[in-house]
DNA sequence: CGCTCGATCTAACCATTGGAAAGATAGTCT
DNA sequence: AGACTATCTTTCCAATGGTTAGATCGAGCG
């Protein structure tokens, strides 16, 4: 009986090891430079083993998506637990994309993964009840809940690749302050939650 | 002296076939499946042609970049002429994404190409102009514009993606105008572009 | 303890890819 | 005609994703 961890077989997590490289990999050079080989290498095993993990490469960046969209659910839950303020939950999203980087350009580039796998969609579906409030929204909150997610994916996209002019600062989360107060939330819909203050 | 276009040498325009061979290949399975053999192939060339006339693949791609940088530029700009509507500015830059998905996902994935390449710094800046309204935005213009931006740019990404709950539609331009009227234009800006009405 | 069994991992192989280099081809210019 | 240059092909190489056969090793069972 191993100490406590459930160090399988040989290597021990290699699975866990394994996401882990992933994600540093594509911290440094983006998905596109992610090889099951270099992920392999940074873990020290053939990139066979990855294959038997993960399956195949699209496998492995289908994990890396179900983490990302499992902590991100997590961030905005929290974020909204603390503040009970809308516009803090879109500082949450933007926040995100920038501390974990390698899971947001995964998890926004569906080609790379198997989209459609349960887990994904799960995970998805989650993350989506946080950005709407409720997991059944009606027209009203349907359209503001958009118009308040477009405007945080966006910006965290924009931001991201570096195509924001420079003038806007270096704090995307002040930034994304400043342009949720841009967003107008209709009276009728305005008890609900709405963010602090005004 | 061949009819009237500039054949050049052997193939004839041969830049230009394969620049429209990549939209091509790219639209039909995305910018991770374009291989330059793919499009040499569509194009009826060996793929070292494709290497000659863009230098490496991420020279390929910067041309589509360019392109599509340029053909955005070109609609913002019809846009805001035909209607003299922000909002409508923000319609066109989203119609751009659905129309031009192979050039729109090139051109914000900046890791595929030299994104630092003139042209494309020139093409981009275009871009900005048209969406800022002006070349030399005041803060408060920044702010709004950047937001419009990042509101718009956002629901393009989320709805090629296929992100959003099936409940929001299937038309994304409506969809655009919607979420555009929850856009809320301090009044010291009210006067200068500003959308149609109200 | 000795054996089998199955999970895990490696070694070796294959087709495809991006890229480089050498050479063939064909316009153009004098 | 002959030289020159732009264009394109053939050929080669290293790296990649994926597959398969086999090695390794832990666990369960007698």
């Amino acid at each position: 009986m191993p100490a406590a961890a459930a160090r399988p077989y040989h290597h021990g997590d290699l699975r866990r090891a394994l996401l882990r490289a992933a994600v540093e990999t594509i911290g440094d050079g983006g998905p596109a430079a992610m090889s099951l080989r270099a992920v392999a290498r940074r873990a020290g095993v053939s990139h066979a083993a990855a294959a038997y993990h993960f399956g195949d490469k699209a496998g492995l960046l289908t994990a890396v998506a179900i983490e990302g969209y499992q902590l991100l659910a997590g961030e905005l839950e929290q974020a909204w637990a603390t503040h009970q303020a809308y516009a803090e939950v879109g500082v949450a999203y933007v926040r995100f994309a920038v501390r974990h980087r390698a899971h947001f350009e995964v998890m926004y580039q569906p080609e790379l993964y198997r989209a459609d796998d349960p887990e994904v969609l799960a995970a998805r579906a989650a993350t989506a009840v946080r950005l709407y409030g409720t997991a059944r929204p009606d027209p009203g909150q349907l359209a503001v809940g958009t118009a308040a997610w477009s405007l945080m994916h966006g910006l965290a996209m924009l931001w991201l690749d570096g195509n924001l002019p420079p003038q806007v600062g270096s704090d995307p989360e002040a930034v994304a302050r400043t342009i949720a107060g841009y967003l107008e939330v209709p009276p009728e819909l305005r008890g609900r939650d709405i963010r602090r203050g005004r």
